[in-house]
RNA sequence: GGAGGGAUGGCAGAGCGGCUGAAUGCACUGGUCUUGAAAACCAGCAAGGAUUAAUCUCCUUCUAGGGUUCAAAUCCCUAUCCCUCCA
């Protein structure tokens, strides 16, 4: 969420930075909205403060043995005009918190124009994508020889899941693993296990909520819908972890927090009809390994840098070739003000694809989340950073796996540091 | 499944419907003292919001949501979480 005071004192100023995005709102119906509210709420705080000094008055003559029953019918009908006061501010501020609710991060200054992930800026090459003498098979195709099911996961689910089974499955325990130690042990994180189910305040908190809930899986728990208490399958780790630390005062100490997690994650891909259909690169149900960052204002953009890194260092430690773009405004995610993706070569796919986001949200969860610490030099509380990034999609390293270390002969040759979490074994065949 | 008890500031912990935004202790900040530190003493110290150039002032908040009342941390109802006991 936006700060409120930056909508009321510098309003042009954000129009101007959320336009690079596309997003564009009605800044004449806020202002109004925002003179409306101004006007009420003196109102109502001006009734409010004389019930409570009429209330203090009678409290006083009572004490003293006075007749009270004048100071009674004085106030006979405030609370008739206090209630209707207070119920038209709050229906003005539900309108404002709807809005403003629903207004992207300001992107920060170092963030490239443009319109769609096509003006993306590459700004880092990292290995060269394999030659092979022989012709490139797709995971869907190589996987299957070794127990990657889609057939299966049809029939006891629906479309986009997956089943795995033999080595395959032991692949990607083993990648989940790998990952997890090294960030835990060389880039040290924190390790989390978190639920996987949450409340609609923790997706308020990170932003997935009240925009996007259509991406959501969404469940009831004890009863119907109606009175059923519900809960939302995370479509990220970030999610869970994230909110840890809501409505918190983190120590100075402890900053910045560093957490990683394996989750599975759960995305209805409502709007994704059609696209990547076919194998394991977009599924309703696949498991990531979340970094999650909680800094000082003055340290985030350092730390993103860092976190980037992290993530980077897997695809290296496992021979993947890749490339690091910056998103351009237009690409950005909701809650961002500057992400880089890594792209990960998939020879099958002869492309670069996502394989893991790195994201700065300045202070824009942290609103959300009351989530703070206090700085000693001012001596007030001030709002954290966040910063997340998936270190990695764990199902896609599966597919950059099979794909880039693909032989000849159709087998798959293991990278060296998976080999002791693979019991050994060197090759898949 | 049943019966109780609890939730108060950064932490611990008081709190008769009105003088309680909240005692007290710890922690923290500043000062006195000291070569310095500790101790002792003195003072300050909740958050969020509105208004304002700023100060002032005002409003809200004692888990959450309802209710009673001129007035609620305090009374009533519901929910959540924690604890104890019984099955």
């Amino acid at each position: 969420m936006l700060s409120k005071k930056q909508l009321r004192s510098d309003i042009e100023a954000v129009e101007i930075a959320l336009k690079k995005r596309n997003f564009s709102f009605d800044i004449n119906q806020l202002n109004d909205l925002e003179n409306k509210r101004k006007k009420n709420q003196v109102e109502t705080q001006k009734l409010q403060n004389l019930r409570n000094t009429q209330s203090k008055a009678i409290g006083k003559a009572k004490a003293a043995g006075e007749d009270i029953k004048p100071l009674l019918d004085d106030v006979a009908d405030l609370g008739d005009k206090l209630d209707e006061a207070k119920s038209e501010l709050q229906s003005i501020q539900v309108q404002i918190d709807d809005i403003v609710m629903a207004m992207p991060n300001i992107p920060h200054e170092s963030v490239p124009e443009g319109n769609s992930e096509d003006d993306n800026v590459e700004v880092l090459k990292w290995g060269e994508p394999g030659q092979y003498d022989f012709e490139v098979k797709g995971h869907v195709e190589l996987g299957e020889s070794y127990g990657l099911d889609f057939e299966t996961a049809a029939k006891i689910s629906c479309a986009r899941f997956s089943v795995m089974t033999g080595k395959i499955a032991r692949l990607h325990r083993a990648l989940t693993q790998f990952m997890l130690d090294q960030h835990v042990d060389n880039n040290g994180y924190t390790e989390a296990y978190v639920p996987y189910l949450v409340n609609a305040e923790s997706l308020t908190g990170t932003g997935q909520l009240p925009k996007f809930e259509a991406d959501l899986f969404k469940t009831h728990l004890h009863g119907e819908e109606g009175d059923a208490k519900i809960l939302y399958l995370i479509p990220t780790g970030e999610v869970p972890i994230t909110n840890m630390v809501r409505d918190t005062i983190v120590k100075e100490d402890d900053l910045p927090l560093k957490f990683v997690g394996h989750t599975p994650c759960f995305r209805s891909e409502a709007g994704a009809y059609g696209r990547d259909t076919r194998g394991l690169i977009r599924q309703h149900q696949f498991e990531k390994v979340e970094l999650v960052q909680v800094a000082k204002a003055q340290d985030s953009y350092r730390l993103l840098e860092e976190l980037t890194g992290h993530a980077e260092s897997i695809l290296q430690a496992l021979e993947l070739p890749y490339r690091k773009v910056i998103l351009c405004a237009g690409d950005l995610g909701f809650s961002a003000a500057k992400t880089y993706d890594l792209e990960v070569w998939l020879p099958g796919q002869n492309a670069y694809r996502e394989i893991s986001s790195c994201s700065c949200f300045e202070d824009f969860q942290a609103r959300r989340l009351h989530l703070r610490w206090k700085n000693p030099k001012t001596n007030k509380h001030e709002l954290l950073h966040t910063l997340n990034g998936s270190g990695l999609a764990v199902g896609r390293t599966l597919v950059a796996v099979l794909e880039n270390h693909q032989q000849a002969d159709g087998s798959i040759r293991v990278p060296d540091v998976l080999h002791s979490y693979m019991g050994g074994i060197t090759v898949i065949n």
